[in-house]
DNA sequence: CGGAAGATAGACAGCGCTGTCAAAAACATC
DNA sequence: GATGTTTTTGACAGCGCTGTCTATCTTCCG
């Protein structure tokens, strides 16, 4: 029914009351220096008994900033519904807003509908998850307006901005320690999607503990993947249907260890007795399936926090990054649950 | 680094290159009517060669409408996500944009935290899902800023704003019907959350079709839950351990039937042959686990559609809605997998 | 061919706020 | 008490756009 179209109120009504000029109660509500306490208490008094806020629109308009920060993802679900959670609740304690923009990344008019964001919109800041942290056409439209961004995981180093990593290589390498002490040596690895700096991170530090224990990688045990279910599963439908098949699989993220687990269940391979499965992430279902399955928590809402910070930091003053990039490296956790055990000695 | 604070073309250049006042383009950007076809065209084309963007903060500014459409949850995830993402399609082809807000039901500053982001964004709509969209200091805010809003699956009925849901109580019987179908008469039930219209449809639904059926409702067999894991994992673990216990539960979506299958599974309860499960909503995990939860289709995404129409047909005259209020009442889908099956006689 | 009606265009103010700069007030100094 | 310095405040323009209203130009009709 959209009621009462009621004028709300403005700094001109707050002006009036509290007998100064708007610029006055514009310092008041900015906290900006150079208002006398009395004053500002007296500001500050009216502004709570007439319940004013400052129009968003207008303070963008006439202060070129707008208060929002992007954030740019290929599609929800998975890690990035717990990253925007963090990134929300960061935005909204510094009176930002986010908003939440999907790209598919092949796009052939990508750059221009960034663009036309961009334009549009004002953002004070972009979140880049993979991959676009590392797509040339968004990278390009974001430095084209000068938008200040930071990027979680890329693959590629810039000097322009911030990153924001966990350290996937290390917990990938304890992961695939843990495997070995429990005496797997044959060992299948299913890989993520190309265009994540985890997929290549994961794979490396996989083969690098391996080959450092002195246990030999056997390239045709590392299969495809994508980071989702359906890919997954055709890989370990062919893995564990090898002759000589592995009895651990290590797979790049949650979901594929899922489908690592259908598969195993519907060709009556027994997990873990005959083989441990590892996941990455920790996703919620992680620990709502049977068995439960280890994996590696990533610190993604902590992620999302610093990402929001940094850029809210820097967001007032149009001055550029602090001259060390305040690039961060966040903890990881291995959370070893039921879908991995010892080694079975039966077979061969 | 945000270099180049280039600055961005403004409808100004666009019509002095055209040669006509601001408020020509102004109308031909806007598709307004009385420009002469010939103008039009000349500064359409010079929008483009310019590669002008116009500013949304200016336009809303002036012209009272932001843009921007809010969508209201309690936490993301689940069937959240999938949501977001239909909305956000429809917004972004209208030129629109999802702003993203969480909130605590429970907060005593509810009322005035909604009311500032209101009153800072003014927000072209709002859409609530449950349990918001029958929250009194939500739906007051909303009200007092005469913000037109759409209800998702509410409880109670209102007179001045659309409601959209899918037929929760037919899916419901429906999916009753399959279990009775199938030969089991000792169901259990977990519910849902309270504060959800989901919850008490799903349940009355059920014991009406077990009534219609001639078949009598155990109440000891209705289960608490908040369509979270953890507390339907009590009430799995209670009810299977009855002495009678339930040949098939009925919980009231698939997170809470992932529970019941994990404590099955610990108890050495095979499914589905010594017990059948089913879930609702179809969310993505569902089929991601062994066996595949037997569930209901909610069309999430198309509800997400539908919503965001609603607001973008709304918005540009703000006349109120259109007489009939528009309410829209969504299929849904049975969907039977492997977590079902028939009753086995041999307990007893 | 005069005048009414309709189509097209522009002038202008102003949305609500902040940046800039200058004025006023307060305080220091010798 | 005159002068210099700092603090505090306000006037004013303008951010980029749209709503309103008026001016101009066409067209149509008796």
């Amino acid at each position: 029914m959209a009621n009462a179209p009621k004028r709300a109120v403005t700094i001109q009504d707050v002006a009036l009351a509290a007998q100064v000029s708007t610029k006055t109660v514009s310092r008041v509500i900015n906290n900006e220096a150079g208002v006398n306490a009395e004053t500002r208490a007296r500001v500050a008094q009216i502004v709570k008994e007439l319940d004013y806020r400052p129009n968003l629109n207008a303070q963008s308009l006439a202060g070129d900033r707008s208060f929002l920060i992007g954030l740019f993802i290929e599609n929800p679900g998975s890690y990035v519904t717990d990253f925007q959670t963090g990134v929300i609740e960061r935005c909204r304690e510094a009176g930002y807003h986010l908003m939440v923009e999907p790209w598919a990344p092949g796009d052939p008019e990508l750059s221009t509908k960034v663009l036309n964001l961009l334009r549009q919109l004002r953002l004070d800041g972009v979140i880049l998850l993979p991959p676009h942290c590392d797509d040339p056409p968004i990278l390009d439209a974001l430095e084209k307006e000068g938008v200040p961004i930071i990027r979680i995981a890329p693959i590629n180093n810039r000097a322009d901005s911030p990153v924001i990593r966990a350290h996937d290589y290390v917990a990938s390498r304890l992961m695939t320690a843990h495997l070995l002490n429990l005496g797997h040596r044959n060992i299948g690895f299913i890989k993520g999607a190309p265009g994540h700096s985890a997929t290549a991170n994961r794979l490396q530090a996989f083969i690098d503990e391996m080959t450092q224990q002195g246990v030999s990688v056997n390239h045709d045990l590392i299969f495809p993947g994508d980071f989702t279910f359906d890919r997954a599963e055709i890989s370990a439908r062919e893995m564990l249907s090898l002759p000589d098949r592995p009895t651990a699989i290590f797979a790049s993220n949650d979901e594929m260890a899922l489908a690592v687990l259908a598969v195993a269940e519907r060709m009556g391979i027994r997990v873990p007795e005959d083989l441990s499965v590892t996941g990455f992430d920790d996703t919620p279902v992680s620990r709502m399936v049977w068995p439960q399955i280890t994996t590696v928590r990533q610190p993604v809402k902590e992620i999302g926090w610093t990402a929001a910070d940094l850029l809210i930091s820097l967001s007032p003053r149009r001055k550029g990054w602090p001259d060390p990039m305040p690039n961060k490296l966040l903890d990881f956790e291995i959370i070893v649950r039921e879908s991995t055990g010892p080694v079975r000695g039966e077979r061969n």
